[in-house]
DNA sequence: GAGCGCATGTAAGCGGTTACATGATTTG
DNA sequence: CAAATCATGTAACCGCTTACATGCGCTC
């Protein structure tokens, strides 16, 4: 249940609404997590009505009102109590995968168009977060020096770039593995 | 719903029992798709009685009877269904991610034990893989040379070293960040 | 007038986790 | 004699996904 804690961490960085929540699962934060807006709405009101959250009601203008949130005293406590808590290293659940080595049972060139297409959306977040690493973190727009809080933000998206570098370079793998089985095999 | 066809596949490499197949899930292919004994019984049952797989009766002496599943038409159909349907590229899910963005309102020294920790699995979980891919792929009792499924395999695992590395290059980054910030930021 | 962005929800269903249960045989 | 391995299951719960629903204001 970690998306409670997430919600926690994106409301202490920044108070908003449901709403903005769900984009800052786009972005930032969905980095390492995703959620819908379906899922944060749900959440917000059981975290509210725990406690753990204070709401505002924002009368907006040319806009629909919106619900404020933002994290109350005994909110920070179990963000705190869950952050001295181990947890479990986590497993991949990779589809694809799944998908290659049934590739052996069926037709390996039918993969490559899926495979090329996987390529081009990770090359594409990589360079998604690599212009947001310049622009908050390294380029001439951003702050000297990052306070800790920024640091810890931008080692977590150096996480992301790091994941996404690896994965094109061994979908590039992959597709270079299934030219040689396509081509019959590396008897030159 | 991969988990179905991640059973398919491994049936079609071998058949087997579900104790089996819960081995399986925690060496090969659990490198990149996790299932407990419990699941996979539940979808044994129902996937052979939508007819996707065979059972046939094993007895043993000296150990309980098992139930060998193996792969029937339907199931073989399926799968090959599956293979031919496009599937949305994963995003992260990462517990410690957020952690580490909310240490930022927390005691961040207090993390390091916990990432110590994680890098420790994945640097076993590397090591694992390595010495895998060594016994089936690379080393001097390896086939060779290899098949297409076997080529299938070796790349996924690949993949897997793959992520065990970047993942233990970062969680260095990690520690070497919060190491920085103990000691009070760059200033010399 | 269609479509998009803002804003908040309900309902159904299912995949997955956790806990509980049984029972034989082999190993320390 | 306890613990681990082999082997198969039930039951309860819950987090998450998918689909459906509403309504305003701005832009093309």
């Amino acid at each position: 249940m970690a998306l409670d804690h997430a919600i926690l961490v994106s409301l202490l960085e920044q108070p908003g609404s449901g709403y903005e929540l769900a984009r800052r699962f786009e972005r930032s934060i969905g980095y390492f997590w995703t959620a819908t807006h379906q899922q944060i709405y749900r959440v917000l009101k059981r975290m509210e009505s725990d406690g753990l959250l204070d709401v505002r009601e924002v009368p907006q203008e040319g806009r629909p009102d919106k619900k404020e949130y933002s994290v109350a005293g005994p909110g920070r406590a179990a963000l705190s109590l869950w952050l001295h808590e181990p947890i479990e290293p986590e497993s991949l659940r990779h589809d694809l995968a799944v998908k290659i080595r049934g590739a052996a049972f069926d037709d390996p060139a039918a993969l490559v168009r899926e495979v090329e297409r996987h390529r081009q959306v990770h090359g594409e977040r990589l360079a998604h977060y690599l212009a947001g690493e310049l622009r908050d973190f390294t380029g001439p727009e951003a702050p000297v020096p990052l306070d800790a809080g920024q640091e810890l933000q931008h080692v977590v998206l150096r996480g992301g770039i790091a994941y996404e570098r690896m994965t094109v370079a061994w979908l590039d793998d992959v597709l270079a593995t299934l030219g040689r089985l396509g081509r019959g095999g590396p008897r030159t």
